[in-house]
DNA sequence: ATAAAATATTCGGAATAGCGAACTTTAAGT
DNA sequence: ACTTAAAGTTCGCTATTCCGAATATTTTAT
């Protein structure tokens, strides 16, 4: 799993299989800019451009942003819990949130 | 409950009580910058400096730069929700997810 | 093997993010 | 009311984002 923004970026853009001006042409940016984004160290795109190709690839925004400690595994099973506790209905996730309290960390 | 950017920050800056300056300390940012955040429509922050603040903030960067159709109290009891979750053990993680499961497309 | 097409990379420059410092307003104390 | 300090606002400037167009490389077809 990819950790720094360019190497997320290439390895969704392959599997996607888009070419850079087909990945430019649904996400608003120019081609030029998202091959720097991919190759170039030190970019800071804002967070409007990085939410344009997030949408287009599939991934939230976040994935680009947050720098993780949680190993890929962790993190990946941790984020379709979310997806999926957020689909409930709202009284499940009362229920969830009063067991999850039960739940917390003792130090 | 804030809907731009400009209105989110102003309001969580309000909320923990913090000056222009307190908060420019904290972040990283400068207050002159951060003010006009707060105040400037259109404007194009990168995914760094949204991270920054809202780390000091404690909220995520995705509430700054997603916007959502979910009712705002909801979503916060969702985003509270998540942190805690994140934080648990794994095998406190994993009976959450179970437990999840069988609430899954309950009527 | 060569041409054509598709894809990737480089580059110059306009637009703007983001800063420091100066300035203005508000709040607090005497 | 006057002073001082704290908070907010403006402004000029530099560095960086982000683009379009030109160029280079790879792939595909003949």
């Amino acid at each position: 799993m990819a950790t720094r923004l360019g190497e997320k970026l290439y390895e969704l853009r392959k599997k996607r299989v888009f070419t850079l001006d087909k990945l430019a042409e649904l996400s608003g940016l120019s081609k030029s800019y998202i091959w720097e984004l991919e190759n170039k160290e030190s970019q800071r795109p804002s967070a409007e451009k990085l939410t344009a190709l997030a949408d287009v690839l599939g991934v939230s925004a976040s994935y680009f942003i947050e720098e993780d400690v949680r190993q890929p595994e962790e993190r990946h099973l941790d984020e379709a819990f979310f997806r999926n506790y957020q689909k409930l209905e709202p009284d499940s996730k009362q229920q969830l949130r009063k067991i999850l309290d039960t739940f917390k960390k003792k130090p």
